[in-house]
RNA sequence: GGGCCCAUAGCUCAGUCGGUAGAGCACCGGCCUUUUAAGCCGAGGGUCGAAGGUUCGAAUCCUUCUGGGCUCACCA
């Protein structure tokens, strides 16, 4: 044995790589470029199979006869090579979302690129073969390749062609190798594709215009949720990615544009799960001289539409669930669903009464320190209560003995009638996520939201406590919400100030007062209907997904 | 952030009681002029996610870390 070391072996990968560029280099010195850019095809393979599928022979053709004179030219990504030594099959795939086979042969390829090109083919590669049709004796339409060239050489395999990419946290960080290798991958990202169009086209045809506002906001507003900050460095100004363009939607309505929507990014900073993507897109569209009612009325026309159009039917399965989209959709209060669904008879007491709802509220497992803010809500400016008292109140609510006492001495603190209801309200609907929001599978319009829970909602006028307002439920997840705006500039001075009590008090997620709306809405907003839908979630339900990331092109992760 | 689970060849996965690494596909060589998960023969390919620890000996047991999945919380 002599001393002298092994060089260490070459990883695997590492070794076909080099042997694919090797091969890159032999096409060069054939005077072939391996990444060639003046050859382009003339035929789509979808439009191919299309056109030559009438011709298909009845029974198998044991000859090799072009189905007619005319010489085809595709290009697309090599799927796999499967060797006979004279003859080569080389199924392709392009844009078209099609497949085709070539069949490569010694006798009918050119000599020079049987000889130089067709050795330097791997699976993977990006290929363009000219030549005319044929049926093999299995029945397969098949290029009869005249001519051969690789476009551009694949220095990296492709996955098992058998399972494909299964591992999904590879799908997600590679999704170019998820999308060539899986067309059922690629089908759910042309079918969002025409869901966002038939999105626009039936807003569209009823004069909305679509708009851009902003992305990049100076204050927090919209929605309640924890947005991402950022900061300008000209200006020296700090501002934040928006959570939701609704202030600025409003604002155009009040300049004049009576229908208007706008379909793009909301970014929030809060966890990730199935549902949750940081960043996500959502449609917001508003409708000057309408109501709520209206909204839920289109909203059912639209998405049945969408149905009809993407999945062929109103009937669909998604996450397990067999639903149904066929209008009617069901309509029920937020109370109403209390009672019903969620098995709480005393319901219509629970949302007039704050002691009691907040009982029943834990109970039924709703966190005592959402209860107690629930009980501050409406407090008059400047008695906000500090974060330690906060803590010392929750500590104390926790202990079922003392429950009871500091309930009755929080409700007391600021016994108006209105306040009893609004507090009534908030708990209401925090009773309802804790019972009845998983039971909502099949499409249903949940109505008459608490105001405490909507502050840029119209109040109603019979009952004040409540807001002009639904929220559209499918597979319990939530896929839309809308309202009729609230327009009255002082009504609406006063739900931002309790916005910002609530923050002091310590709520997480909440607005900021913006005087510039509450400007625009004295300049005057004609009464207006609005409505928010998750793109994603729509797309999900379309599309069966169980998972948003299966929507998102490339999902937020951690670096690798 | 909490709980449960996962990480072995380029891909998909085995690996028993702790005894020093296996298969199929892919890749490389050979045969093959209608195949389609082509077939047959042969060869190569591994820091077993990372770092520590226990042990005569660790893919295997323990600890920590990293990444991922599900789930809960938060949210839409």
């Amino acid at each position: 044995m002599s001393d002298r070391r092994e060089a260490p072996p070459e990883k695997t990968l590492e070794r076909i790589i080099g042997e694919r560029r090797d091969k890159g280099t032999a096409l060069r010195g054939h005077g072939h470029h391996p990444y060639r850019n003046d050859i382009s095809p003339r035929d789509a393979i979808a439009a191919v199979r299309a056109r030559y599928l009438p011709s298909k022979p009845e029974v198998p053709n044991e000859a090799i006869t072009p189905v007619d004179g005319e010489l085809l030219c595709v290009a697309g990504r090599a799927m796999s090579k499967r060797g006979f030594g004279k003859t080569v099959f080389v199924p392709i795939r392009d844009g078209s979302a099609a497949d085709i086979q070539l069949y490569v042969n010694i006798e009918h390829l050119a000599a020079d690129d049987f000889a130089q090109v067709l050795p330097q083919l791997d699976a993977g590669d990006l290929v363009c073969a000219e030549g005319p049709v044929f049926w093999t004796k299995r029945g397969e339409l098949s290029i009869l390749v005249k001519r051969l060239w690789i476009l551009t050489k694949s220095l990296r395999p492709l996955p098992d062609k058998w399972h494909g990419l299964t591992d999904v946290e590879q799908r997600y960080r590679q999704r170019y190798v998820d999308l060539a290798v899986s067309p059922d991958v690629q089908d759910v990202f042309r079918l969002r594709s025409r869901i966002v169009r038939g999105v626009r086209a039936f807003l569209d045809r009823r004069d909305f215009l679509e708009v851009e506002t902003p992305m990049m906001h100076p204050i927090i507003g919209g929605a309640a949720a924890r947005p991402f900050a950022t900061h300008h460095n000209a200006l020296d100004m700090p501002l934040f990615m928006r959570i939701a363009p609704e202030l600025y939607l409003k604002r155009l309505v009040v300049g004049g544009f009576d229908r208007v929507y706008e379909i793009n990014r909301n970014f929030r900073n809060e966890g990730l799960s199935r549902k949750h993507n940081p960043e996500f897109t959502m449609l917001e569209f508003y409708r000057a001289y309408a109501t709520y009612r209206d909204l839920m009325d289109l909203t059912e026309e639209m998405v049945g539409q969408l149905a009809d159009e993407v999945v062929g039917s109103r009937k669909l399965t998604w996450d397990g669930h067999e639903l149904d989209l066929a209008a009617p959709w069901r309509r029920l209060s937020v109370l109403e669903a209390v009672r019903e669904l969620g098995g709480v008879a005393e319901a219509d007491a629970v949302f007039a009464d704050p002691l009691l709802a907040a009982e029943c509220a834990v109970t039924h497992g709703v966190p005592a320190a959402d209860v107690v803010l629930a009980l501050l809500e409406g407090l008059p400016a400047g008695s906000e209560v500090s974060p330690a008292v906060f803590a010392e109140t929750v500590a104390a609510f926790k202990n079922p003995g003392e429950r009871p006492r500091v309930a009755r001495a929080l409700v007391e603190r600021y016994p108006s009638e209105e306040v009893r209801l609004i507090r009534a309200g908030h708990l209401g609907y925090q009773l309802f996520e804790a019972t009845a929001e998983q039971k909502l599978i099949q499409p249903t319009f949940l109505t008459e939201y608490p105001l405490a829970v909507s502050p840029l909602a119209r109040r109603n006028d019979a009952r004040p406590q409540f807001c002009d307002r639904f929220e559209l439920f499918v597979a319990g997840r939530e896929i839309a919400n809308g309202f009729s705006e609230l327009n009255d500039p002082d009504d609406q001075r006063a739900r931002f100030q309790a916005q910002v009590q609530a923050k002091a008090a310590g709520a997480a997620e909440t607005m900021d007062y913006d005087e510039d709306y509450c400007r625009a809405l004295e300049v005057g907003m004609p009464p207006t209907a609005g409505e928010g839908i998750g793109i994603d979630r729509l797309v999900m339900m379309l599309t069966g997904q169980a998972s948003i990331r299966d929507v998102i092109l490339f999902p937020l992760m951690r670096p690798e």
